[in-house]
DNA sequence: ACCTGAACACCGTTCAAGT
DNA sequence: ACCTGAACACCGTTCAAGT
């Protein structure tokens, strides 16, 4: 046995990070492997696919054991920052499956249908946006703007903000 | 005079709506005005360029003048979902541009800034989420989910819970 | 000013064939 | 089961040259 799915999510994993959504092609993939690209099939249906593995594994590490839904979307929201692009990745993957995660379960749960689904909307949407921001200000296209931390805590109003609507209904 | 800038973005417009996204390549656009590739980079300086000049367009629709912001979410929705794959292409965009449009700048004067960039992430995210369902359902790929006029629902109810958080505050 | 023609360095995916 | 090698039908972008 070779490379195994999880090899070929694992690298994927690491051209995203080192390379960005944009350069994480199927022929960059098997090149981290030391592979053909043809061989990636044998592992992946398409690219669509493995996208979705990576989103799994991008969301997987999210604690849901938490009864506090702010504490819930700070945890996601950590997990689609902690890897580069992460928040497209993950936006793109489950706008597929829809209602397919269980984060949104959980929320579900703790808020309602509605909520979770408006709460989770906002993360994602915020989460690509600081992450899109915070690229541009590396690259130097974008020297003003709100700084990381003003992005924290504009997370966190918006969060406050959705809650405190859950709750007036 | 052969071609100009907006005869581009309005071939590029029509081949997005026929299309999609996915297949809008700037090949593909050249040949709706019947032109070589190469002659599109003389109008813009790129694809990016050009599909931010897109999202203006498409955003370009929305009435401004109401006092009421539940109206005019509904409106940017409208605009977005009105061509295929417009969501898409303007959440894109306007990531990049961040507080640049008009219809930002319009909401922040009736709810704040907090409010009016919590609104829009959220009518973003749904208008995506919605035009990628509707097309699944399109292609047969997906059977069940809510149907339009519930997905009009859950837009409303969203709005209504951020609203009613921005007035908690 | 606007466009052609040709080229460069890429894509995702398929498929027969190898081990 | 896992991979190679070659091919197909595409991409975005550049650049000299034409009118």
């Amino acid at each position: 046995m070779r490379n195994s799915r999880s090899d070929v999510v694992a690298a994927a994993l690491r051209v995203l990070d080192a390379q960005g959504l944009e350069f994480c092609s199927m022929r960059r993939v098997a090149a981290e492997l030391d592979v053909q690209p043809s061989a990636l099939y044998h592992h992946v249906a398409d690219k669509q696919t493995l996208l979705a593995l990576m989103a799994d594994e991008i969301v997987g590490t999210v604690d849901l054991g938490s009864e506090d839904p702010a504490g819930i979307c700070a945890d996601l929201r950590r997990a689609l920052l902690g890897i580069r692009d992460g928040a497209d990745v993950v936006a793109t993957a489950s706008a597929f499956r829809l209602g397919a995660s269980a984060v949104e379960a959980r929320l579900g749960e703790l808020l309602g249908e509605d909520g979770a689904r408006t709460l989770l909307l906002y993360v994602f949407g915020h989460a690509q946006s600081t992450q899109t921001q915070l690229q541009a200000r590396e690259l130097g296209v974008l020297a003003d703007g709100p700084s990381p931390v003003e992005l924290d805590a504009s997370f966190a109003r918006g969060v406050g903000i959705i809650l405190d609507g859950v709750r007036a209904d």
